[in-house]
Formats: C-alpha cells, sequence, structure tokens
DNA sequence: GATGAATGAGTCTTCATTCAT
DNA sequence: CATGAATGAAGACTCATTCAT
C-alpha cells in the first residue's frame, strides 16, 4: 500500500510528467499505448465508464473475488459483451483501476505546494496527515489490491510499486539528511523508509478496513512524534529546501 | 498480524495456562467446547489431520480462495465427505487454523526466558528478533488471514485480537514506564503501540511475504533503534524488573 | 388435480379471455410478466424449449425428485448454465409447466361446443369422457404435479386452484338447480361438487396412473350412473341452457 | 389410499389372523418371517424402536426424500451403524412401516364390532366417519405413500392393495345387493365400489392434507347421502347381516 | 449386537468467457 | 461497436451405505 514521505521534494508537477506508475513497462497485462489509440472517442469514453464502474462496484462488494462481471457490467449500465471489447480478463481492469488509484494517491502526496518556511515537523505532520486523508478515500480498493496481491503474483509487483513511491521518495529525503550529517548514522536510511511507511500504512489500514477506534488528532500527533523521535530530527531547526 | 512486545513480562509461562485466545467467549464460528468433547478420540485425531492438512494446503496455493476442500482432504488424506463431518464450511475449518496459528506466535513470542538485568534497549532488540523470527516461521498463513480478513468481516475480528495480545503488552509496558516518567508526554501509549506494531508488522510482510530483500542484521538493528528513538528510550539505562 | 364439470356453460370462448390460472396474482413463484417481457425473443424461445424439455423429462423418469436438472437440460439440448438463465431452481420451472398444463386442460374441458338440447345425462357422460381423455392425455405431470404438492406447500395452493377450476363450475351448476328446486336438500353443494371432482379425480388416478384396467364403456358408463344417481338428477328431463 | 366398506362384514377380528398385508407374498423388500424370528428379543425391539421412530421422523418432515437415514436414527436414539443390522435400505424399512400403517387402517376399519339392527344408511355413515378419522389420524404417512408410490413401482402394489382392502369389501356387499336385486344394474359393482372408494379417499386428501376446510357434519352428511344416492341404496329399508 | 467414523458418487450452482446476431 | 444468450468447467455440499472397533 502507498506511503507517505516526510518531504515530498517534487519539483515537477505530477501532472506534467506522465505518472511512472501506469506506463512502467514490467506492468504485463496493461494495454498499450497503442491498443489504446486505436479507440475511436466514444470508445474511450465507454471504456473510462468501465473502470469507474468497476471501482463502485469493487467498493460496493469490497471483495476482488465476490465481485462479478455482471456486478460491473451492470452499475456501468452496459452489455456483458462489450466488457471483453474493451478487457481480456477481469484481472486486466482491475489492474488499470488499480494503477488509477495508484496514481491518485501518488498525485494527493505529491502535488501540493509546499509553503516554504515550515519546519520539518511541520512537513512531516503535514506529509502524515495527507496520506492518512488520502487512505481513507481509498480504503475499500486499497484493500482490494491486497486481496489481488495475495492472489495474483501480477499485483505483488504492482503493490510493492505503490509502496516504493512512497519509500523513495523518504530515502532520498533521509540520504540527503545523512549526507548533511543531521542523521542517526545507526539507521539505515532504505530500512527506516521501509519501515516507517509500513508503520503508517498499516496503521490506516488498522484504523480504516480494520476499524480499530482512534481519537483523530491524538493518533495524528502520537505518529508525528514517533516519526520525528525514530529519526532523531532535529525539532527546533527549520530547514529551508 | 501478531506483534513484539518490547517487554514481555510474563511471570507464568504461557503454556501454564490456556491461551487467551482460544478460549475468548466472544469468537463465534469455533465449535464449542461442548461440541468438541463429544467426539471420540479417533475423531478428535481426524478433526486435527484435517487441520494440519488444512494449513498446508493453504500454504501451499498460498491463497484462500484458491484453495478447495478437495485440496484440503487429498493433503490429508481422507474422503471427501469426511470434511463435512467436522467442519461446515472452509471458514470455519479456517477459522480454527487462524486461532492455532495465533497461539502458536502467542507462545512463540512469550515463553522465553528473560535475561534479567539485560538493559531496555537489549529486550527489544530480542524481543524484535524472536517476533521476525516467529513472523517468518508462520509468514505463508498469516498472509492467509490477511487475506480471510479482508474478504470476510468476521475475521477482521480476529485479525485485531491476533494484533491485541501485542499490542496490549506495550501498552502495559508504556503505562507503566509512563507512571515512572520515563515516557514522552507527547504520545499516547495505545497509539504508539499500535504504531509499533504496526511498522513491524507491515515491515514482516514485506519482507517475507512479499519478498523485499533485507539484509538481517542490518534491518534488525535499524528496527530497534527506529523502536527505541521512536519512544525516545533512555539508552544507557539499565533496568532490573 | 383438475376435474368435470356437470355443465360448462361458458358463455365467452375459453380462448378469448387469458385463462385465469396463469394471471393469478397470488401465484407465488412465477416469473412476473414484466420479467418475461424484458426477455428478447430467443429468450423467450429458450425459456420455453426448457419448459418443454422440462415436461417430457419429467414424464421419462416419473418423478420430481428423480429429474434432474442435468435430465432437463439434456432433454432440451441446451448447456447446463442456460437453465439458471431462466430459472432460479426446479421449483420454479416446473411451477410454470404445472400452469401451464393446468390451463391446458381448463381450455380441453371448457372449450368443446355444447350440443344444446342435450339432456343432462347427455352432457354429464360427455364432460366426464372429456375429463378423463384429459387426464389420460395429462396423467404423468399430474402426478407428478401430487408428488410437488405432497412435498411442497408452495404447490398445495396450486394443486387446489387446478381442482377448484373444476369444483366451481359443478358449485354454480349446483347452486342453479338448488334454486330451481332440482337439487337434493340433504347436499350441499360445495362438498358434493368436491366430493365428486375427487371420485373422477382418484378414479383417473387409479386407472392411468397406478394402471388398474377397467373396460372403457363399462367404466364410463357408471361413473355417469353414480354422478346422476349421487345428485338425484331428474334423468329424464331436458334442459335448455 | 385405504378406503371405507358400506359395511364391513367381519366376522373373525382382524387381531385372529394375520393380516393379508404383511404376508402377502408379491411384498419383496420385507424381511421374511425367518429372518425376523432370528433376532433376539433385545433385537426385535429394537427393530420395532427403528420402525417407530421412523415413523415419527417421516411424520415431521412430510417427505420421503427428505426424511434422513440420520433423522430416523436421531429419532430412535440409536446408532448409524445400527439401521442397517436391521434394515438394507431405506426403502425396505419404510416399506414395513407403510405395511404396518395399512394394517392398522384396516383393523381401526374392520374389527368394530357392528349393532345388527342399524339400518343400511346408518352403516355406511358410521363407515365413512370411522374412515376419515382414521384418515386424518395417519394422514402425515398416507401422503407420504403416496410420494413413495410414485418414486418407487414396488410401492405402488402396496398402494393398490391397500386400496383394495378397502374396495373389495365394498364390491362383496354390491354383489350381494346384486343378487339380491336391489341393485341399479346400469352399475358396475367392481368399478362402482373403486370409484366411491376413489371418492372417500380423495376427498379426505384434499381435507387433511391439502387443508380445503369443510364443516364437519355438513360433510359427512353430504357424503353419506351422495353414496347412497350413488347406488340407489333403499334408504327406509333395514337391513340384518 | 452396537457404534459412529469414513466413504465418495451424485447433484446443484456459479460465473468467467465466448459468440452469433 | 454493442448486445446478451449460451457455454461448461469448477467447486461446494449431501447423504445413503460401509466397515473397523
Amino acid at each position: 500500500m502507498p506511503m507517505p514521505q516526510a518531504e515530498g521534494a517534487e519539483p515537477e508537477s505530477a501532472e506534467a510528467r506522465p505518472s511512472p506508475l501506469l506506463t512502467d513497462p514490467e506492468l504485463p497485462p496493461s494495454r498499450s499505448e497503442d491498443a489504446l489509440s486505436a479507440l475511436s472517442p466514444k470508445g474511450l469514453r465507454t471504456r473510462q465508464r468501465l473502470i469507474d464502474g468497476a471501482r463502485r462496484a469493487f467498493e460496493k462488494s469490497g471483495s476482488y473475488a465476490d465481485t462479478r462481471i455482471s456486478d460491473i457490467v451492470e452499475e456501468t449500465g452496459c452489455a456483458y459483451g462489450t466488457f471483453y471489447t474493451y478487457f481480456d480478463t477481469k484481472e486486466q481492469l482491475f489492474y488499470e483501476l488499480a494503477v488509477d488509484v495508484a496514481n491518485e494517491m501518488y498525485r494527493e502526496n505529491a502535488s501540493r505546494a509546499r509553503a516554504y518556511g515550515e519546519d520539518l515537523v511541520a512537513r512531516i505532520d503535514s506529509g502524515l496527515r495527507q496520506f492518512l486523508r488520502s487512505y481513507r478515500e481509498h480504503a475499500a480498493i486499497l484493500m482490494i489490491i491486497d486481496q489481488a496481491a495475495a492472489l495474483y503474483p501480477d499485483f505483488r509487483g504492482l503493490r510493492r510499486r505503490i509502496r516504493d513511491v512512497f519509500v523513495e521518495r523518504n530515502v532520498a529525503n533521509f540520504e540527503r539528511w545523512s549526507e548533511d550529517g543531521w542523521f542517526d548514522p545507526a539507521i539505515d536510511p532504505v530500512v527506516a523508509a521501509h519501515a516507517l511507511v509500513s508503520m503508517i500504512d498499516n496503521f490506516s489500514y488498522l484504523w480504516f478496513v480494520l476499524g480499530e477506534p482512534f481519537e483523530e488528532e491524538k493518533a495524528l500527533a502520537t505518529l508525528t512524534r514517533l516519526w520525528t523521535n525514530a529519526l532523531a530530527v532535529p525539532v527546533t531547526e527549520t530547514v529551508a529546501d
């Protein structure tokens, strides 16, 4: 599952360049760009309606296996056969949907302009806040991506790559800090990035999927504190990017 | 998924008293003790063979949904109908299996003799080591418990209760430290316990299920450091229980 | 089971108005007209082929319980899944088949042109003849309707309603005769109608299903005589409708 | 289904001689007398307990097919295997039960002493009353015998033989009356006996199984009247056996 | 004799996918 | 392109009957 970055140093806007997730050459069942551009505008629209209908259908049922093609076409309002005009299998459709969701989370967590002058703690706090908001929004689909990851090896790659977007940002930051001598030398930046992403990711799962009740502000404050403590971030310091 | 405790002050051995997981009266689909004791010794043995066979079958297929009753009975070496002599559904059998696994992890992480005089960091380190060992051992089934939790709301309760065993130990420790004034007052003990359990739990998932490669000692050292940093544990101090 | 009427004064032809059996709003498991009209012509054709195939399959096996879905689709010449495109259960299909048969018998026994000027005895005789012919024709299915009625309370209502079509005609006649003073006052018209319908119905069962051998003309003559005697019909009288 | 006799001239008590139903050499799956007498007293008792338990189980479920061996042994309070110590198949057990019920009805309708001096109408009335009482008592099992008759040809023979007991008594009476010149020569005694038995049999079915509501005294009076009218019994006459 | 665990053939039912119109 | 009827492989579940103890 996707993950927060302590600092989202993203000079280019996410919209400006094609998302790395969708176009990754490793992703196997996704339609090639060629095949997509061969579709008429109407065809493209129908295709998108199917993806949107599928998202609603998956969210309703809460289960990859229990969402039938018939649920999807019913939700979309098109005929049974239309599904197979645009997708070869349920897996393929879900893959595209998952990539869409991954990109949405990516954008939600990356594209906002940072207020310069914020101190590191404030940024970490705002990054966590955004990630949790994002997770809550997409919890239903994220859960299903996890199901699919368990079911199909293909989805495990996607699952890891979704995480990695968030992990890598943190790794980049940690390494920069490391070079600057701010970073606890007993901590490996890559392991730490993974572990902290795990913390927030799984905490969100607990909160938004399993339904463990938490008080929002108390949870946020504690998570921020754990994160900054863990990294031994110099709390009083203000950083300019 | 289950989780490490920073300090497992368990005066009674876990073996001495029945695990609280199995006997929780809230667990819904589990056979009542009465129904179990109505079975003959041979019946009990066959029943256990089915649970064991199911575990192997689930581990082989790696998927809750894709493990068929026929796989289970084949692995067990009994007839199709025998399954239905002891269980009504795959869910019911799996529930018992999950409870078994939870109890095993509980014991593995509770029963080890503590070296008195160890300092806190050493204990946290050893707790994490044990948990990761335990997780690796049971990774295949833990993954499937997660799938089942995603699929069936009934299993979400079990999933949370498995975690809670580990969470509660940490909460108890944190609150004790808190009273003793060692604990960062900006950290809520319950949220922190959940968050740190999430960190290790999900990191284990990443490592042992998704297969992200980590170097063992580097990972362990970093996790311990993150954990102790996060809680602002007074590193140099040595604690006598 | 359906039954003869001593006198079927039916001014409108049975074909002119829809049979009351099919459209009875009380009939529970029957497809609503809406659902039917939602089907394409091809769909309706397949649906009817299934009903017809089911009739042959039921007639062959002679047993409701022993006629498998697979027998029905084999007889119909379609795939297993096609059955479930149109019906949820064997009961639902059978219900429609039973209603069809009931309507056929209704028509066979209602639509024949009455010879005006025939005397009452001749009419009773011709009514019985027609009913027995009809019963013999449908004996196999009628037997299975009885089985289904024994098996499922839902079918008992249908069973009674099929009878009632015949019973009610007789009740109407009996009450008219009663008003005219021709009728034995010791006889209750409703009980009598039911009893005489029972006589012919069950006699037909004995003859055509259980295979008790009877000589046709002797049986007919006796049944007519029993019927007219029972009601103390004034034999010599001629009635004009 | 069994049937009333207008007059039960049975000089010997039914208990005095073995019932003709049980010992009929045509009945195929019934245990031979030898096999029965080879059983110990305890064995015989267990066997009878199974038959009684089966009767309760069949009456509860109301269906031959839906009454499982497990229901029968549960109702009986014995082990699964015990059933097969005494019976080869469910069919065989039910056959014995059916024969038992048939004999009970036979006795209930035959063994009562007739009040001499009663007139014919009073006797017919009392015969019908007794039959309806009897049918009501055994309605549940009679219905299931019908189901079995539809399912297994073996049971059709039994079904007809049960009827025949009642039919034959009537035939005997009718022929006697015929010889005495009291009988309508247009009526065939055999057909008439079958038809009237059908009338009462099926009327009982309608009343007690399908649940058509009738007022007891009105129904009785009408049935008696139909029966006597049908045969043109000389109402005022008093007969001495 | 009694017991009840074990057996597995027989059916029902679902649903992803194909294909004729 | 769109349609939706047809397909049939896959899997769950039942229950009469057998058999070792």
